[in-house]
Formats: C-alpha cells, structure tokens, sequence
DNA sequence: TATTAAACGAGAATGATTCGCTTTTAGATT
DNA sequence: AATCTAAAAGCGAATCATTCTCGTTTAATA
C-alpha cells in the first residue's frame, strides 16, 4: 500500500485528496494495530506537527463513511480503526487491550452457510463478526539459553 | 425473578443489600432490553427520586465485577447492560440502535466444537460472542385490511 | 443499641469526541 | 498561471458519558 495507492483510493471515493487524509490513511495501515484516535494523532505529529485534533476525527469519520477504513468497537471509552477491509474476525485480548486479526475464510463459510440455512425472523443481516475474547498465551518457556550474564551487583 | 431472588442473588456475592443495587439489577430486568445507564436512572428515579448518577454508575459495576449482569458493546459512547446471563448472542439494529438477543444454543454447540478443534495459536479463548449487525425488516404488509378512509384532501 | 466499614449523594473533574466559527486549500475554471 | 469557491482544516470551546472526591448515611454484625 504506497502513498499513490492511498491517493488512488481517496482519488476514486470522489474525496479530496489532502495530506491530512493520506497521513492518517496511512498512519492506520502502518500502525496494523487497530490503533485509537490518539495513537493516529501521535503517530502523524511526527511528521506533521500541527495537524488539529479535531481534523483527526473528522477525516476518521469521512474515511468509515466512505468504507475505506472500519471501526472496531471496545469495552472502552475509545474508538479504534482498521484499515483491513477483508472480511475478518478480532481477538481481544482482556489483560493487554491489544486486539489482533483472526482471518479465517473456513470459519466465514460455516457461519454464512449456518445462516443461509437458518434464517433469522424478521431481521436482516449485514455483517457478522466474532468477538473472541480471552488472553494472548505467553509462549512456554523453553529452555533458555544460557549466556554470561554480567551478575545485577557486584 | 421476584426482589426475594434478587436480595439472594446479592447475598451469595457477598454483596450488601441496598435499595439502591435491588433498584438498578431489577431495573435492567424489568426493562429487558439491554438499557443504558441513562435509561436505568430514568427508570429508577420514577420510584427513588433521590438515587445519584454516581451510585447507579458505582451500583453497575459492582454488579458486573460480581458476574449478576453483563456489559454489551456498542458502536456508540454508552455502555449498555444485560441481565441474561445465559450464553447468547446478539442482533444490532443500524437502524434503531435495538439490541435483541439471540439464543440458538445449536450455533454455540458449532462454534465451541469449531475452536475445540481449530484451536488459535497463543490464545486462551475466554468467551466467543457473535455481533449480528444489520436491520429488523418491518414485517411485509399482506393484503391490506379495506378500510373506509377520508381523501387526504377534498 | 453501638460500631464501623461499606455504600451513597452531590457536585466537580475527566477525557474522548464533537461543534462553531474562521482561515486555508484542492481542484476546477478562466 | 491566476482566480474562484466549496470543501476541508485549524482551533478553542462545548458536550456528555463516566469517574472522582469527600462528607454523610447505612447495612450488617456484635
Ligand atoms: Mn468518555
Ligand atoms: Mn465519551
Ligand atoms: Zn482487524
Ligand atoms: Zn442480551
């Protein structure tokens, strides 16, 4: 995804191509964390100090109305983004926050199948996500290596 | 679920029993349709006027920490509460900002099975809910009653 | 009934997000 | 290339759901 492509796709949303909206287009897809609105704001005044607050926000909204980018809903009070648009699931993880991509086409087709073939009363669906909640195991550890380490005090 | 229940519910989490908690767990029950502080505020004060907005807020999380009632995502900046707590899903409206529950426990056994099998590298899966987004479909209209109606206009 | 830690009430504070208004700018038009 | 103008950005104030602080009340226990 290079800057030309973000061009491009503002370019073909009929959105202004701004470097405020690039910058956080692209801020989004180089963090590939589901970053909040801060996090996007910290990430752009690196390079652009001066961009407002509030511009932030409103380029946030401008970019999930116009589908280029999707909100990911939290416990918390705030708001995350992400610019992976293919259909995908989120772990979340309770003792961290972080929240990290479950792509999983298999387990799309049996959900959409279920659903194909139990229709639920009266409502329409539009998209079906999992919130898988739980904790990021921390690897076992195995055997160490061991290596000369200096002793923490003489 | 009579009050008797709910001073029972209280007791076995060690809980104190205050007007003020029996108010708010028997507000989100009666009210069934996972309400927002401000709805169970709303609800409560018809009956204690002088219940404070801390309380209530306080009360909700005392109640979630002790597993009697569930917190429920939204898209939005409230925070909404839901006194079943039996595993289920639920059915976002984009268009009402309704959220009806979903039981289906044929869909739990399937994806608990699922994950038994395909376990996710690194993570301890605590709970899996689905986040059913779309619209409840106005029910079709059949055949109109024929009905004597006045012209809209002379 | 007295004791006391826990819970409550009232209002101030917080903090993510939005608003209102002025200034700037992207992109079109001369 | 210079001009135009609606859209976008900037900025400070406002909003508002939720949390905090601290003085007062109360449920539970002895
Ligand atoms: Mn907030
Ligand atoms: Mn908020
Ligand atoms: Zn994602
Ligand atoms: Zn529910």
């Amino acid at each position: 995804m290079t800057i030309t492509d973000i061009r491009q796709q503002l370019s073909e949303k009929g959105l202004k191509i701004t470097p405020q909206r690039i910058a956080v287009l692209e801020a989004i897809i180089k963090l590939n964390n589901h970053p909040s609105a801060e996090n996007i704001i910290d990430y752009i005044r690196k390079n652009y100090p001066n961009v407002s607050t509030a511009t932030v926000y409103k380029v946030l909204d401008a970019l999930v109305d116009n589908e280029l980018i999707k909100r990911v809903k939290t416990d918390k009070d705030v708001m995350r983004y992400d610019a992976i648009l293919h259909a995908h699931h989120h772990l979340y993880c309770t003792k961290t926050d972080k929240i990290k991509d479950y792509f999983n086409d298999d387990l799309n087709h049996l959900l959409t199948n279920y659903f194909k073939k139990h229709r639920i009363l009266d409502f329409e669906i539009a998209d079906i996500k999992l919130q898988i909640v739980g904790k990021f195991k921390t690897p076992k550890k195995t055997a160490p290596k061991k290596r000369n380490i200096l002793p923490k005090k003489a």
